[in-house]
DNA sequence: TCATATACGGAACACTGTTCCGTTTATCAA
DNA sequence: TTGATAAACGGAACAGTGTTCCGTATATGA
């Protein structure tokens, strides 16, 4: 329901192309100028009329959205990238980081998905579809090795770490790190309460 | 050093007058419309004209900054109030219920705050220095009663209250005035742990 | 009462997001 | 290969912000 795959009609080429060059030219700019980078500056960079951008992303929010959903698939699609290529126990640790590292890109983001504009409305739940299973499969496999605690809840996690990466100003990615750092060795201790 | 008292120039009546009306209506819109409240709309509740609003307010977040202080100064002062009025332990409740109100009207603020405008930067200090003494009495003169537990510390209590107040959707708030209940009755039990 | 520093109002400016529409082009059947 | 045509393109124009400017009005103190 969402891509039409439907023979009635493919969408062209050129169109496709464009919004994949949007795309690209909103997610750098979001993480160089913040949220805030101008629809023009955005159709500049991508180099495309500002016609042409609204045509695929009718409000600038759908285009926020997008470069969202984007950047959330490639973390949680890491996940199993990471479990192919390490020992399970590593691989939740690295994605951990990982996660940490994706969530501290997110703070211009914080303010406008609670801004109460319905374009943000389905992002958390789109949020925790993706990256709920991603850690849980690596967090069970942690677990099957004995080495990682079987007592946490995905989404706990996921928050917790959320939760640690609000801080309000300066010097404060280095104490969430360190943060997160404790979280991870508190998961190696098997069962310990 | 923040409002001219030297003799040099008294300010012009009308220009005082003038900086209340405004400041009424700004408080009255951001409170009914939210803090996106139009400039123009405030200059046009105040029955002023914009260039009249800008002479006080340089910023549109001058504006913001300054019916929040306001708003500050209000809830702080109270605390004194209730003091005088009810028995210890009943006005540290009830002025702790007061806070809880002040934080649910601020929804909007929050995203403004952590916005990085510099006009903003200086209201967390303010929003600590007015409220904590303002707790600090009240919590010292419950605690002497001997009633109400003596180890905790005014700030984590402001901010605990706070982060409750942190809810995404409807039915939040009686969900937050729950938990508010929970800690002041928590208050109650003397130095359990 | 008058001189003047101060303040006033609101048109005009700069910069947003968004719409509109004449022009261009990819697609596909003949 | 070639047209016909639906689809897409670009960017000027519109609407709604915050902010500035400046000619006019007025409170103040001598």
């Amino acid at each position: 329901m969402s891509t039409e795959n439907e023979p009635d009609r493919r969408i062209r080429a050129d169109a496709q192309r464009n919004e994949d060059v949007v795309l690209a030219a909103a997610k750098e700019l979001f993480a160089t100028m913040g949220v805030d980078a101008t629809v023009r500056d955005i159709a500049a960079k991508a180099g495309v009329g500002v016609g042409t951008l609204y045509r695929r992303f009718p409000k600038r929010s759908d285009l926020v959205a997008a470069v969202f959903r984007h950047e959330v698939d490639a973390c949680a699609e890491e996940a199993a990238t990471l479990a192919a290529l390490h020992p399970a126990e590593e691989a939740l640790a690295l994605w951990l980081k990982r996660y940490t590292g994706f969530i501290a890109t997110k703070k211009g983001l914080a303010s406008a998905l609670h801004s109460g504009d319905p374009a943000y409305a389905a992002l958390p739940d789109y949020f925790r579809a993706r990256f709920e299973p991603a850690l849980e499969s690596l967090l069970s496999a942690a677990s099957a090795t004995g080495k990682v605690r079987t007592d946490v809840e995905p989404y706990d996690l996921l928050r917790a770490i959320g939760n640690l990466s609000v801080t309000s100003d300066a010097e404060g990615t280095a104490h969430t790190h360190r943060m997160v750092d404790l979280l991870i060795s508190g998961l190696r201790q098997p069962q310990a309460s």
